[in-house]
DNA sequence: TTGAAAGCGCTAACAT
DNA sequence: ATGTTAGCGCTTTCAA
């Protein structure tokens, strides 16, 4: 089925099917569209992306599809695209970095624009790509050379503030913290905020402990783990993450370590059932789907205009109190049961 | 960049260049791939397609993304297709017909095959597009006419009895159900089987209560405030999917309902925080990320041999018996309080 | 094994 | 407002 047949039905030139099928005015309009309707034309979008290079598409490449946070903030970019008639095409890159390079090498030449959330801060994608003019938005993380993009974060400096000083607020002095990757912007801005945030009180007797993982449920079930044998113990810790406080949580469930008893726990990021935990989680909570939202008007407005200044969005975190937190036991009281052996 | 001038540097022809990116033996082969990596050449897949007909990806059309169900059933298609080098393109129907058939039709053509989870077993997607040769593999839904398409879904009907047997044989009579839309398949299935299965043991002072919703949040919400109201009340609720039972949970935990104590809970599929809630939840599981390597599978064979017959599966569920679920209190204490406040 | 050449289905330039 | 025509970049005959 192609345009040619349409336009034999409707009695006109192909020329005047393509037009009125991209808004144009035609006198024979209705035909046209009868035309179209009867045969059930759909234009091939090979043919028509070759010729005018445009793809009415953006890709998504998300690092883990499985984290609610990306799938939420998927919601918003394809509520605002939707409204375009701009389809949208979601990737999962699984935090690999090879992996996302092969997946904007094939979806910069089938879509019209890109937004991403670059793996590491030193991919060198835009180098590779953003000269061959696809438009990319940068979300939730940046890139070394990010000035050739628009870009949309959240706070995370604040949000890892805000953890500290609750923590320290509560007269917790032996903090733990469970990092994502330093390689990443979330990952490094949380990490060194919460130091920078536990150390201004000027109290020395803060200490924090620190243990790098990988934004991963099991990566955040190894460093809760790991964070129960320090000595001294630790009352509290903070978890850059949702997967990985999924993780920590089921670490001091196994360990029998009571929250917010033993420990207080504070996440980044919400999770759809913190409030029904067994503890009510503590987080930092931030607007996803307006991340999402806010991506796709940038990336729709550089596609328009592609010559306008390169947009830099810091969106601001809230601090959610619920019952995971509290103040640590008394330091005269006899030590804590740490009992280590797993039991899945 | 283009082929010709891959073509130009290697010092052949451009049907040369093209049939060594094809696998094909070719002579200067060694110089060919230098010019390519050196001019960073990239096939343009829009021509590509259109003068092949193959697309290199497959389209992966999800009702809702940001339920995990759906979202590590992608992990297992993924997981296959990536192996055989086939990108994957996901599009996120929000469970609307009129989306996903628009997506269908956008994608049909972009795309080598498509696997779908359809909206309604009334959903006439099939009769559309599966004439146009595209290979199709519906997941956890099938469609009336689904005779022209390979079907993998997990047995419903045995984990919505498992469900109701499990509670009959703790003691309840008076059970509740949130049933997904009778609409398509698994809310057909499991709203079926667990009203067959609670009549089955031929004890006619079970009943059954059921309010019918929409797989969602809110739905669950709104169908457990619905269902404790009740008269005489229910002692135990079977929700027929996640999402509706995090809704569920949350209707309790706001009306003040303890669980198990005055109510019983079941759910259909596991939550990742399934063993952390306040009462850890008793649950139909069932392997999504096979689901979706089978259907990934599947969708490979047919694209190979298109003449293959249609295969039909089933897997098997399971029943996580945690502790949300427990004997009813007796008939002889007094009527438990159920305050119907709606306190957000 | 290779190159020349046709053409996939569409849109945009040009002419009317 | 409309039709004619060229050509997007590639793969695939066809002939050598």
């Amino acid at each position: 089925m192609q345009i040619s047949e349409v336009a034999k039905l409707a009695g006109v030139s192909s020329a005047t099917v393509s037009r009125h099928m991209s808004g144009g005015r035609v006198r024979r309009a209705e035909e046209i569209a009868v035309a179209i309707s009867q045969l059930n034309y759909r234009p091939n979008p090979n043919a028509r992306g070759l010729r005018s290079g445009r793809q009415r598409c953006v890709g998504v490449i998300v690092p883990d599809i499985t984290n609610p946070f990306f799938s939420d903030l998927v919601g918003g970019v394809e509520t605002v695209l939707a409204q375009q008639g701009i389809r949208v095409l979601l990737a999962n890159s699984n935090e690999d970095l090879a992996m996302e390079a092969s997946m904007v090498a094939d979806l910069v030449d089938r879509t019209d624009g890109l937004i991403l959330f670059p793996p590491t801060e030193t991919d060198r994608i835009l180098d590779e790509f953003v000269d061959e003019s696809v438009p990319v938005v940068l979300v939730d993380r940046t890139m070394r050379d990010s000035k050739r993009a628009d870009v949309v974060l959240v706070d995370n400096a604040a949000g890892a503030s805000m953890a500290a000083d609750h923590l320290v607020a509560l007269g917790h002095r032996r903090l733990g913290m469970i990092s994502g990757p330093a390689t990443n912007t979330p990952g490094r801005e949380r990490h060194d905020a919460f130091l920078a945030a536990s150390a201004s009180g000027g109290d020395s007797s803060v200490s924090v402990q620190v243990v790098v993982s990988d934004f991963r449920v099991e990566g955040g079930y190894a460093a809760m783990t790991e964070l129960l044998s320090a000595s001294p113990p630790i009352t509290c810790v903070f978890s850059a993450n949702n997967l990985m406080t999924v993780g920590a949580l089921r670490a001091l469930a196994d360990h029998g370590v009571s929250v917010p008893d033993e420990i207080s726990i504070v996440g980044f990021d919400d999770l759809d059932l913190a409030d029904l935990l067994a503890s009510p989680l503590t987080v930092i909570d931030r607007p996803s789907d307006e991340l999402g939202s806010i991506a796709a008007s940038l990336l729709l407005q550089r596609i328009q205009d592609p010559g306008r200044e390169f947009q830099y969005i810091r969106l601001p975190v809230s601090l959610l109190v619920r019952a995971s937190t509290a103040p640590p036991l008394s330091i005269s009281a006899e030590p804590r049961r740490r009992d280590n052996h797993d039991n899945h």
